[in-house]
DNA sequence: AGGCGCTTGTGAACACGTGCACAAATCGCG
DNA sequence: CGCGATTTGTGCACGTGTTCACAAGCGCCT
């Protein structure tokens, strides 16, 4: 049925959608666009202009405008962008017309705290199973889910079709989970653990390290300092130790 | 005191370090060798070559080496890189010499997960203050730290001198918290909630988002599937209305 | 109907990041 | 003491991503 209306279907002639494979910077952008279309679609907008999105998106409006167009964009000039119909192209692209079911491992610390997170509900996933190694957390229920052994996995990954793998457990883990992810069949895996996995082609991993995060801004912290600290040409020694500079520029910060 | 002895003196004659200001990709490395370094400091290595060091971190070597030429590096043809003085380097070059102190704003979900989280404290950060607007959460104790009222903000940033602001909170709170973080002198913020903040120029930004990665996995997915699922030529309607096609290519991810 | 203003889509220049391949440097050994 | 094995540091070519600037297209207003 309407195949026309669907947002997959690209306006061309051919049959097969086949993804056109996007640059992977532009990859990265989609999900922010998507964000911001569903918050202008809830203060009911019907079109936005791309220099108005991009603001919404924190990104330059050329930029916005190439990454569109590399998915054959639908915008209307003079007009701007249908915010229902980007919305409904940008998730076919994405992957996010079907709810994927995706399994976490390690119910630790951070992983309760996923297994909380609504933001995952709300965006196209679903948290279908729990798992640990630990029989002591084996058991426990979090938010409606009751955490299994991760022995338990091929039998999850089959009741489940599991398309996603998120692992949560302490880095000396995390590769032995993977191995055990990429043997029931996941091929896509998000990696909390602060370590390198390897895994077989084919298989994609992403990796967020909240330290490594915090490490790029003390960074940038550090050059700051250093770079006040030169004109005055004073204290090395303060570089070291910004006591309180402070609120000079807050204003700024308001107008938005 | 004791310039000469710290890390973080290269060792030109010059007095001061003058960070050299780094290519942004080679900052956000940094942190990565560090921790492939400390590993191997702890396995009892000494020196380490650009290809050992580039394997622990899941980088090219030639890339590696480029990255640490940047800081001014200081291997040995023909040897490799002195393990202990890397580190040194590095740290000296992310600013992770002194400690820093972080705040962490919105302890609701993921809040907890991070005031819990011991890989801060490990890698040169502080937690410093656990702050909330919700009274209801004020006076909870986390880890040795009792939540306080958003509103002590000024006054704990006075005294514990923070250099980053961790922001926990829903998106709508985001950004009057990042206000009152740039309002008390913090200039680096990790953000947390799915929201672009606008912030005074100087400030520095990083966000991390939960679902945007997922969905950028979800992409890969969807490309993966209808890759495999273009030979048999089957149904355009299928791929646009993905049902239940599912799990048949799994295998294909065992293969090493 | 026609013109005008606005917005998209994109060609082209530019900046940035990556990877190869090799000369220069260092160590260990005979 | 000199030679060969090894490994760093880097020049260069390439690919990717970003930004500018503008022609083409669209709707609205007169």
């Amino acid at each position: 049925m309407s195949q026309h209306r669907h947002p997959g279907a690209p306006g061309r002639a051919g049959a097969v959608p086949a993804l056109p494979d996007l640059p992977e910077a532009t990859v990265a952008r989609l999900p922010e666009y998507l964000r911001a279309l569903h918050n202008l679609a809830e203060t009911g907008n019907e079109t936005i202009s791309s220099e108005g999105l991009a603001n919404a998106a924190g990104v330059n409006s050329a930029k916005l405008r190439k990454d569109l167009s590399h998915l054959g964009s639908y915008g209307t000039r003079g007009v701007g962008y249908d915010v229902t119909l980007l919305i409904e192209q940008i998730e076919y692209v994405l992957g996010l017309t079907q709810r994927r079911a995706v399994a976490l491992v390690g119910v630790g610390n951070l992983g309760h705290a996923l297994a909380g997170y609504d933001g995952f509900a709300g965006r196209g996933f679903r948290i279908a199973a729990l798992l640990d190694a630990d029989p002591a957390r084996v058991g426990e229920e979090i938010n409606g889910l009751v955490v299994q052994h991760v022995e338990e996995l091929p039998r999850v990954a089959a009741e489940e079709s599991i398309a996603i793998g998120v692992i949560a457990t302490p880095a000396a883990a995390a590769q032995r989970v993977a191995d055990q992810l990429v043997a029931v069949g996941v091929t896509s895996i998000l990696n909390f653990a602060p370590c390198v996995l390897s895994v077989p082609d084919g298989v994609d991993v992403r990796k967020v390290d909240l330290a490594i995060e915090l490490q790029i801004l003390s960074f940038h912290e550090h050059r700051k300092a250093s770079l006040t600290a030169l004109p005055a040409a004073g204290g090395s020694a303060l570089t070291a130790l910004p006591g309180g500079l402070a609120v000079t520029e807050s204003q700024e910060a308001i107008g938005t």
